[in-house]
DNA sequence: CAGATGTCAGACCAACTGATATGC
DNA sequence: CGCATATCAGTTCGTCTGACATCT
């Protein structure tokens, strides 16, 4: 008689997520999302090859995403100057809009599925995923 | 300048989970580990339906899973006597054997992907996680 | 030239949709 | 009959593999 481990739960609750934040409420798919986040955490911008490895997205994967952005207005690539085999991927105008829009959403998602947390409890998970992520 | 929501982070982690765990190290598939980890978690039974549910699988889905499951000999269907339209899904012995070796490896990935928390952290992780998952 | 970065095409796997069968 | 449970076939989606082009 065991109980399940901790990224035993940590994979169910992510599950819930998915299903608590779809497209249809997003406006953008979640992975869209996830790349808009870290460029908007990040001045707007990032090295295409730096943003696969915080996304933990493979590059031939982040190359269709970067597609599907770029054809929905809401990222650019440009040729980095000092090395002209990287992109540095841009967040756009639109891409802020519409960013901030999904997030709104996401926040409303977030509430749905932490609702059984306190205030204070939230804090202190975000805290434990943050410093568990420096690795 | 925002910063990633708790449940960006969440996902991202399970990700690593994902990676640090793969069929090779557990000697089956993820998803088959949850089965076994929520049957073993309760006696070694649970009818179809409630299985699905903890799982937040679908019902189609998880007929596929089973089948696996029921090929490799870890798990058995039963009928329900009580409501012949449902299933008992029991762990053989076989099922638990291979079950608690997966998760010897899993604890070792869970050391991986929490490296940097203490332990104490790790408990309060823990913690969270279930308080969170009984909404 | 070797190594890094980015791109694309094809294969593969996981998830959802719809239709069917059975029992309440 | 309507509803719940389980099953399967077909489709769709996301991810990975391998080959190729560009640049350092």
């Amino acid at each position: 008689m065991t109980t399940p481990g901790t990224i035993t739960q940590l994979m169910r609750l992510s599950k819930m997520v998915h299903r608590a934040a779809p497209e249809s409420v997003l406006g953008m798919t979640l992975r869209q999302f996830w790349v808009l986040s870290v460029l908007a955490s990040n001045d707007g911008w990032r090295p295409q090859h730096v943003l696969g490895a915080q996304l933990l997205v493979d590059a031939n994967n982040l190359v269709l995403l970067l597609n599907e952005l770029e054809d929905a207005g809401w990222v650019q690539r440009e040729r980095d100057a000092q090395d002209r085999r990287r992109h540095i991927v841009v967040l756009t105008d639109a891409g802020r809009v519409a960013f901030e829009r999904a997030e709104r959403a996401q926040n409303a998602a977030e509430e749905e599925v932490l609702a059984a947390l306190e205030p204070q409890e939230r804090e202190q998970l975000r805290g434990l995923l943050d410093k568990a992520l420096q690795g």
